[in-house]
RNA sequence: GGGGGCUUAGCUCAGUUGGUUAGAGCGCUACCUUGACAUGGUAGAGGUCGUGGGUUCGACUCCCGCAGCUCCCA
């Protein structure tokens, strides 16, 4: 125990505990059969990314699980780890070489260039993790893993080759989202929406042979350069201007060719000209189209994003902007061109290389999801539970409407699909039946030398869906990694954002329930619980400026954390964004808004000192010591209250934590302690702790009580400064942490103290009486002064309470004097009527007579108001039946009450 | 077009199965450096809970319609 320093410096104590934490193992998970087993898995930031206030959101919530968990007692392991985010990682390096020798990594070669990629996660792999540790990240360090670590990768191609034997992994030429930037394709997820000004343009293909009048049909495009690939053109079949025509022939103007009009559903008749030109190697919908109508597909888009050679001599080579007007240019020439009109359309942009993406038929690998009906039992059956609970609905409907994942990125920074193909036999003539020609396994062919493997890599999400299991030693576990699946597996709760339900969070569960166990079809309820990866998912906002935008580098709207951390120390940040994280959607981040953590801090600090100053410390190295220093029969009113609340918001927080719902959690903590604890009891302590020992020390050893129990409740949001009072106000024994205390519930906190409720009932008088007091003087310029004198006009047990507490009163309010009105006439003085009686402000100077009497009126209004109300709901038979007993007794109680103010206020009134 | 969410004080948000006279933080106003804390204290102003119906003794809360905002999917 030492003296408690003037003012809280977070930058010294925080640093100091981390390091103390480290050098002690305090984070080490390690099976402990005997306790309750407590799992997290950290969603893995980017290799190569910094921290962002997302990763503070997310970890600080992570953190307080963990350490809630230590608390109770339970046997806990955080894993920390990254992954290798392919395509973010190798766009980076790949401007870096650009930038610095000018090479690209064709220039390198795949070998070199990943030899460059892996210096590159050397040097700057371990920065974000560094920075979760100045947040005060409690993972368990030594076990950080990455996904491309060998045991990890092993994992991630064992999971392939099974998902592949068992039928779910097929090759494929499909429509893809193709990023013409980086030459790969992307997942719907990676591309954004944006919208853009362009020109609808409506020109007119000619028919082959006139029908009548008709000689060509009009058809509008925001795409002109695709129409060289266009190889039909599409009506609605029931379009009464156009369904005679189905089954003739147009012709595409350039390379002209006789192209087929079909019927298709597809079409919006009332969309530009009810007429589709159907290209169906550029797009998603005009392939399906395509399919439907067995329609040559024509690629006159290369992976690049320019024209090639079946576009026409004129165009190859062309980029696809350019060649957009052209085409429309040459059209026009050709006097096929009807009008360009100025339309705004939705285009998707490749979130990697910020162009358009371009929809590009390619070869592709596949993945059919497994286990689809099991991962939405999973969720409906509530043997996983999301929170909030509402998240399940976006779950569900996604999983209704689920397409196969393409796994295969064109990448070389990545897990590479482990596929071997024969070598001397062309790709397109393989037999992907034939395992002479086509080779999938862990380990490679025996012959290598006879076969190439794939180029391919695999989606980072593809391994990142594994992050459970293969953490903790699927699929081949050694004995201490069996004990640990046992203990852990499944994790207790998974912490993300809900931008990443589908593609990390669905994933999970499905790779869960297919590959962790035997290979099943069907799996009945108890499987499931056994091979899902984690049983509860808490879902957070995400962080967005105060004006609701996304925090981006380019808006320069994106505080650094680190900056936050040395302004409001990492409690302090940890404690604000805390308490601004509602359970919506969107969480509006501004520096004011988290100041409110730098100054609880700041409270518990001066309190805890304040405490210190206050008297002698006595030994508090243990719960039971300090409730053999409370003796209840020295408690007054206060005391009583104090401790009521103190099991109250013990029992509030532990149902945070039981129920998931961590809103209330910093609000009930800061409520409990700024309000009741300083404001009140403190306030309310300081005439004790100057008077007799026995009541003081009595008085003392309550507020060690409330602070020993504050501290542990919020050790969890605010783990340093909790850890240094722990160990400044002598709550550690030898060398103790707070977390190896266990946290006593709301019983075993107050174990034999009995509370009397009409204490705590009568403080809340008290409270009002007290509040009334103030302002009164308040009203008259006199809150400064302590040597006011007040009369009550109380009776009976009102008047009681009043004189047994007249010392604190007046302390509390600044009063001089209060005493009993008795028969002195109170004419003329200004008066407030409280819940314990009247009280009067002896004024020997005259008042305000009309101001006096404007806020008696006014007053006198609102309580008319309130008599109203409550006799109107008394006096309706119908309430009085069917309402609860309590809830009619209350009401009853109340509108006498009201009843007794408004009668006093309009005595005041009128003897003024 | 399909689905989700939101609408409560100037701002950001709480409000637990319907039950007293709707709360907090910030901001604002006035007063206060009183022996923990000005990152503080005391008091105060400020809301017909988006709108129109319905159910009920009773609706911020449940149901339906409408309006506005927002996110996701196509």
């Amino acid at each position: 125990m030492s003296e408690i320093a003037k003012a809280y410096e977070p930058q010294a104590v925080e640093a100091r505990w981390y390091a103390k934490w480290l050098e002690s193992g305090c984070f080490k998970a390690s099976v402990q059969t005997e306790r309750e087993p407590y799992a997290i898995m950290i969603p893995p930031p980017n290799v190569t990314g910094m921290l962002h206030m997302g990763h503070v959101l997310d970890n600080t919530l992570q953190d307080i699980f963990v350490r809630r968990a230590r608390l109770e007692g339970k046997s806990v392991l955080w894993q920390p780890g990254t992954d290798h985010a392919g395509i973010a990682t190798q766009t980076k390096v790949e401007r870096q070489l650009r930038e610095t020798t000018g090479e690209s990594k064709y220039d390198l070669g795949r070998e070199a260039f990943l030899e460059k990629v892996w210096a590159f996660r050397e040097e700057s792999g371990g920065v974000i993790l560094k920075q979760l540790q100045k947040l005060g990240a409690s993972c368990d360090w030594d076990r950080t893993s990455f996904t491309l670590d060998e045991h990890y990768s092993k994992a991630v191609l064992e999971a392939f080759v099974r998902l592949y034997k068992r039928g779910y992994v097929y090759r494929g030429k499909r429509m893809v989202n193709w990023c013409p930037a980086t030459h790969t394709a992307i997942s719907d997820e990676e591309v954004n929406m944006k919208p853009q000004q362009g020109f609808f343009y409506k020109m007119r293909y000619e028919l082959v042979e006139a029908d009548g009048e008709r000689t060509h049909l009009e058809i509008s495009t925001t795409r002109p350069e695709t129409l060289m690939g266009d190889t039909a053109v599409a009506v609605h079949p029931e379009d009464e201007r156009y369904k005679h025509l189905i089954g003739k022939t147009v012709w595409r103007p350039f390379p002209r060719a006789a192209i087929p009009i079909i019927g298709d559903a597809y079409v919006d008749r009332e969309f530009g000209t009810g007429c589709l030109k159907v290209t169906p190697a550029h797009d998603k919908n005009d392939f399906e189209i395509g399919q439907r109508h067995d329609l040559e597909v024509i690629e006159v888009i290369d992976h690049d994003g320019c024209m090639n050679a079946l576009a026409g001599e004129e165009f190859a080579g062309m980029e696809r902007f350019a060649a957009r007007k052209v085409a429309a240019n040459k059209l026009e020439a050709m006097g096929l061109l009807i009008e360009r009109e100025p339309y705004e359309n939705v285009v998707g942009f490749s979130e990697r290389g910020d162009v358009p993406i371009e929809p590009r038929l390619s070869e592709q690998w596949f993945l059919k999801y497994p286990k689809v009906d099991a991962a939405k039992r999973a969720v409906e059956a509530g043997i996983i539970k999301f929170h909030p609970d509402r998240w399940k609905k976006t779950y569900l409907h996604w999983l209704n409407g689920i397409q196969d994942w393409c796994i295969s990125r064109q990448l070389w920074w990545g897990h590479r699909i482990p596929v071997w193909y024969r070598k001397g036999i062309p790709r397109t003539d393989l037999d992907f039946s034939d395992p002479a020609q086509v080779h999938v396994s862990v380990a490679g062919p025996p012959d290598p030398e006879n076969w190439e493997q794939e180029e391919d890599v695999l989606d980072t999400w593809a391994s990142s869906y594994l992050w459970p299991m293969a953490n903790l030693g699927w699929p081949e576990p050694d004995a201490a990694a069996q004990k640990e699946l046992a203990h852990w597996y499944p994790t207790s709760t998974l912490v993300t954002g809900f931008d990443i339900i589908f593609f990390w969070v669905a994933r999970m569960i499905m790779a869960g329930l297919e590959l962790y166990g035997e290979d099943k079809a069907t799996l009945s309820d108890a499987e499931i619980a056994a091979r899902i990866p984690f049983k509860n998912i808490f879902i957070h906002g995400l962080i967005r400026d105060e004006k609701g935008r996304k925090m981006s580098k380019s808006l320069g709207n994106s505080p650094d954390p680190l900056d936050l951390i040395d302004k409001f120390g990492a409690d302090g940040l940890r404690f604000g964004i805390c308490n601004i994280a509602p359970t919506g959607s969107d969480i509006l981040f501004s520096e004011e808004r988290i100041q409110i953590g730098r100054n609880f801090c700041n409270k518990l600090w001066n309190a805890s000192r304040f405490r210190q100053m206050s008297g002698p410390m006595s030994d508090n190295t243990s719960l039971k010591g300090i409730h053999s220093r409370i003796q209840v029969d020295l408690f007054d009113d206060y005391d009583h209250w104090i401790l009521a609340r103190l099991g109250a918001v013990t029992a509030a927080v532990e149902a945070c934590f039981t129920e998931y719902d961590l809103a209330p959690y910093t609000h009930k903590l800061y409520a409990f302690f700024w309000s009741d604890f300083c404001d009140w009891y403190v306030e309310a302590s300081k005439g004790k702790l100057k008077g007799e020992a026995s009541v003081r020390d009595n008085c003392l050893a309550i507020q060690d009580l409330v602070l020993r129990q504050v501290l542990q409740l919020a050790h969890p949001v605010m783990p340093h400064i909790t850890e240094e009072l722990w160990s400044g106000l002598g709550y550690a024994g030898a060398a103790s942490f707070i977390h190896e205390s266990p946290i006593p519930d709301a019983r075993a906190l107050l174990a034999e103290i009995s509370i009397d409720r009409g204490a705590t009932e009568r403080v809340a008088l008290l409270q009002g009486l007290i509040s009334e007091a103030r302002a009164l003087k308040a009203k008259y310029n006199l809150a400064s002064k302590r040597d006011v004198s007040v009369f009550y006009g109380a009776e009976g047990s009102a008047a009681a309470v009043i004189a047994d507490n007249a010392g604190l009163i007046a302390s509390l309010a600044g009063l001089g004097s209060l005493e009993r009105l008795g028969h002195k006439s109170p004419e003329g003085l200004p008066a407030a009527v409280t819940p314990l009686g009247t009280l009067y402000l002896d004024l020997s100077s005259s008042i305000d007579v009309a101001a006096e009497k404007a806020r008696l009126e006014k007053e006198l209004a609102r309580l008319d108001k309130l008599v109203a109300l409550g006799e109107n709901k008394l006096k309706n038979p119908k309430f009085v039946e069917s309402a609860p007993e309590q809830v009619v007794a209350g009401a009853r109680k109340q509108l006498a009450e009201t009843c007794a103010q408004r009668d006093e206020t309009k005595q005041i009134l009128k003897s003024l």
